[in-house]
DNA sequence: CGCGTCCTTGAACCGCGTCAAGCCAGGTGG
DNA sequence: CCACCTGGCTTGACGCGGTTCAAGGACGCG
């Protein structure tokens, strides 16, 4: 296994804990904190899973789905390193949901009364967890939005502005940093395999993506004029 | 004008600040907040509106929507007495979502920054800030699934569910404590004037509902079952 | 080289939204 | 008091978008 990483000498800048604690909360979290590597395809936790504290990516990425009678996933969430995962089940200890290792992802694990007592202790930490949950819900009441409303091809695009976003692209190449099966991506859609073919040939022809096989180079500009396009009119 | 209701003097029970702030953070609210009394149809809140605190519904009913293209209206919450509004803005004083009344209704407004001080002082109320949020988070989370997955025949029971949730029905006579119209419902469900008109003819021959013009009586356990099956298989 | 897996493409099907016509009830004015 | 009008409800017909099904192709791996 690997070596786990200490709060205080973890050097991840994204990660919510490291940002908002002092000194003396870091090391005493680091303590009482367990830190699990995921292989891709891993889960984190299951639907009917209990849940007794909150997760925290120290390096990775996760997707966190609900999957429909046909077996058919649906994304809710995907998130890259230094984010939280959990948190909705704080007060509630069963959830409905499953979280997937999308790469090699290494997470840290807090007990719910360990984060709660820094809850208590920290008033700017809980303030600040606060505006974290209010940013949250507002994103997932845009996807409520979106699911409801977007063409396919709309939602196919937006699956990749998301992507982008959550995950960023190559500098180089410009290709998205994660390989997706056409299925991984219409989960993300919210459609099928077939539809995300099609639409990729569309956008290919419309110069919106280049596709090599996998490899997806992304003209985000333009795919972001479609999500736009939708918002405004 | 109706006459304002002081915190310290309020009988709501379910209303977040009065069950979790002490007696002299109560004043201190009071003394600050305002109170405005809207009638049927009035906006607590309009899309782009800028956002500066967080209200609290006094007495009432209230929808929150988003507006597609074509005018339509799509329900992303519904809310009575005692209950957080515009609790999302936090942080981030933009907002893409309308808050419509739809009976009279008394909604009390603490400024941002009146907020944030009892959030400091009060980690108790913060945490317990916390705990309503994931909660929240949970349930849009199961509408993104639901409006992702089910059909119109799931999507109309379950806004019956929902709505009788929120609102409830008559002991008496069984009926919702709402009288919608046919686009109202639908909006709730998310589908069309017309869907809902053959789903309640269904319902009715299915006798899951008993329908009189707008009063609707309502077999619960029946439309639960429905939900609960799609959420089974 | 052969097998399996995923991608692609076409075709058929179907659920749902749209359109339009008719209906019913409540309100208004003669 | 009744005739008319208006707005919402109902119902049927239709068409589109998207899912499903099936077959063929490309690629990777043993």
């Amino acid at each position: 296994m690997h070596q786990k990483v200490e709060c205080p000498s973890c050097t991840s800048m994204k990660c919510f804990i490291k940002r908002h604690c002092s000194p003396d909360q870091l090391a005493v979290i680091s303590e009482n904190k367990t830190q699990t590597t995921y292989s891709k395809g891993d889960f984190i936790f299951r639907e009917g899973y209990r849940m007794h504290g909150i997760h925290f990516t120290n390096m990775g990425g996760i997707k966190v789905v609900t999957t429909n009678s046909n077996g058919n996933e649906q994304v809710v969430r995907l998130l890259s390193d230094g984010n939280i995962l959990g948190h909705r089940v704080l007060g509630n200890d069963k959830y409905y949901f499953n979280a997937i290792a999308l790469m090699d992802s290494k997470v840290c694990f807090v007990e719910t009364n360990v984060f709660q007592d820094i809850c208590l202790n920290n008033p700017e930490f809980a303030y600040n967890l606060i505006l974290f949950y209010a940013l949250e819900l507002r994103r997932t009441e845009l996807r409520v939005k979106y699911l409801a409303q977007m063409s396919v091809r709309e939602k196919v695009a937006e699956a990749f502005v998301y992507l982008n976003e959550v995950f960023g692209t190559n500098p180089k190449t410009k290709t998205l940093n994660l390989k997706l099966s056409r299925q991984e991506i219409a989960d993300v859609a919210g459609t099928t395999p077939e539809q995300v073919t099609r639409q990729l040939k569309d956008f290919d022809d419309e110069k919106l993506i280049v596709r090599k096989k996998r490899e997806i180079r992304l003209n985000i500009a333009g795919l972001e004029k479609i999500v736009l396009d939708f918002k405004i009119e």
